[in-house]
RNA sequence: GCCGGGAUGGCUGAGUGGUAAAGCGCACGCCUGGAAAGCGUGUUCCCUCUGGGAUCCUGGGUUCAAAUCCCAGUCCCGGCGCCA
């Protein structure tokens, strides 16, 4: 959330970013309840201070036996009461008003991110990894086809016991995942990464800390209850990314200089309802409602996270180097950017089994399997993070950032059209093979059932 | 789930209706040849900032006045029960 005071000095430069955002928000609204509230703040404080002299001095008269003077300051304190509960009822009120509206607020962007509408105006900062391909077969099957006909991926068995935007991953695939788990962490340990396992459901509070709250909530799964009540009781989300459980862990907490950067990973279940996707995205793994991903983040000094955000950058593409991935980097345009981020650099995997209007000029698809972001002291601020550069100084806000150590799902779909055969096995990357019992070649299975027989895939 | 104990400033910790002791840490100042000790000041948030207001886990209530009394809740500790 944007401080009041940065509200009150830099209201055009707030307008500016929420126009470049492409929000529609009432600003002069905004700034007319500040100003507004300020004025009832500072007469409810000349009220209490008044009471609170005449308190003190109730008991001195009374110390004193002057009974009939104490009561007629009794009588003063009073009335000061009741002037005093209209007014603070007032201010609170606004206050109340002023907070969901500033809760509401987007972040401002850095001035390193480049103006623009939407996807199409971001711009590519750099390519890595098509200088030396791999010889792919003539046609590349999309992964969907091909986990199926390996028996890898079965998503119409996850339909029935699930839903739509689910899948099983069963024999090698299952493997894959636990492989790319375990390699992508130890990749991270290197970095100097300290491992989390958190808790899979978060509450509101933990949800509005990160900013996916209040503003998105038809993005996230409610545990027992509709996602548009009240929130009192069984206040759980399933958590959509591990950034809410991680970011939150620290939450109305002030940190020592010494403990930044603090450099955290976590491997969780994400869940997103992914509503008003219906009809795009239905075949395959790519728009699911639960991912598994590393995330990874970290907290700094507020100095630091533009240096640091770079550098998370490297960390987070390592994954896709060591895995001999193609890929690009973007720096996300203004209008393209979430909610809470000041400036994003999304990495996106080529995946040439998949046809797409937007892809690169050798057919396939781009897939954003991370997005690295500085929020700087946005979050901080709504989760009350801090930090105390000097012992004997201030707390301030640290700045956080996050970026997935890349999606799993979606670098298992890479792999499985990248270092697809023509024979339609797939060969394992050298990096992940020894966290695969060092198979070299994925070769799948056998279906299981009746349909299969039917299907000629059986005898 | 039940019973009991608890939550106070950066940390420890007193305070049972009259406006938050004390100690520790840290910083600065005084003192010193220099240091230690000692002394002083500071070390949460908000506001229209020579000043004022709020803040003793949270939210209500009683009262002229609440850290203190009452109600509800959260979390922590101990014991009992249940449980993969």
């Amino acid at each position: 959330m944007l401080s009041r005071q940065y509200l009150r000095e830099h209201p055009e430069e707030v307008r500016a970013s929420l126009e470049q955002r492409g929000y529609d928000v009432d600003l002069d609204r905004v700034l007319d309840l500040d100003e507004e509230w300020r004025a009832l703040k500072s007469r409810g404080d000349d009220l209490r201070h008044e009471r609170n002299e005449v308190s003190g001095e109730i008991g001195r008269l009374k110390a004193d036996g002057k009974e009939a003077e104490a009561q007629e300051a009794i009588e003063r304190s009073q009335e000061l009461k009741a002037e005093l509960a209209e007014v603070e009822a007032r201010a609170d009120e606004l206050e109340a008003e002023l907070d969901a509206a500033l809760l509401e607020l987007p972040n401002v962007p850095h001035e390193s991110v480049p103006v623009g509408d939407d996807e199409r105006d971001n711009v590519e900062v750099r390519r890595v990894g098509f200088d030396a391909l791999r010889e792919l077969p003539e046609e590349v099957v999309p992964h969907y086809e091909l986990g199926e006909e390996l028996d890898i991926i079965d998503e119409a068995r996850a339909a029935k016991t699930t839903g739509s935007g689910f899948y099983f991953l069963k024999g090698e695939g299952a493997m894959l995942e636990h492989a790319l788990i375990q390699f992508m962490l130890d990749v991270h340990r290197e970095q100097g990464y300290v491992d989390l396992f958190p808790p899979i459901p978060v509450k509101t509070t933990s949800m509005v800390g990160t900013g996916q709250l209040p503003k998105f909530a038809e993005d996230a799964y409610r545990i027992g209850g509709s996602e548009t009540e009240a929130y009192d009781e069984d206040d759980l989300w399933l958590c959509p990314t591990a950034e809410v459980p991680v970011t939150n862990m620290y939450a109305e907490e002030i940190l020592l200089r010494e403990d930044l950067p603090l450099k955290h990973q976590a491997y969780t279940p994400n869940f997103r309802r992914e509503a008003g996707e219906h009809g795009t995205e239905t075949r395959g793994i790519v728009r699911v409602h639960q991912f598994n991903k590393v995330e990874l983040v970290n907290f700094v000094e507020p100095d630091d996270s533009y240096d640091r955000l770079e550098a998370l950058v490297g960390e987070a593409e390592e994954v896709l180097k060591r895995l001999g991935l193609p890929y690009r980097i973007l720096n996300l345009c203004t209008g393209d950017l979430t909610f809470s981020s000041a400036k994003t650099y999304d990495i996106e995997v080529w995946a040439p089994g998949t046809p797409a209007d937007d892809g690169p000029e050798r057919g396939g698809r781009w897939l954003e399997v991370s997005s690295a972001s500085n929020f700087e002291d946005f979050q901080a601020r709504r989760a009350g993070l801090r930090y105390r550069p000097e012992r004997h100084e201030s707390a301030e806000y640290l700045h956080t950032l996050n970026a997935s150590g890349t999606a799993i799902g979606r670098v298992m779909v890479a792999l499985l059209e990248y270092y697809q055969n023509d024979d339609g096995t797939v060969t394992v990357p050298e990096a992940l093979r020894p966290y695969m019992n060092g198979a070299e070649v994925i070769e799948g299975h056998e279906p299981v059932g009746e349909s299969a027989v039917g299907a000629g895939k059986r005898d």
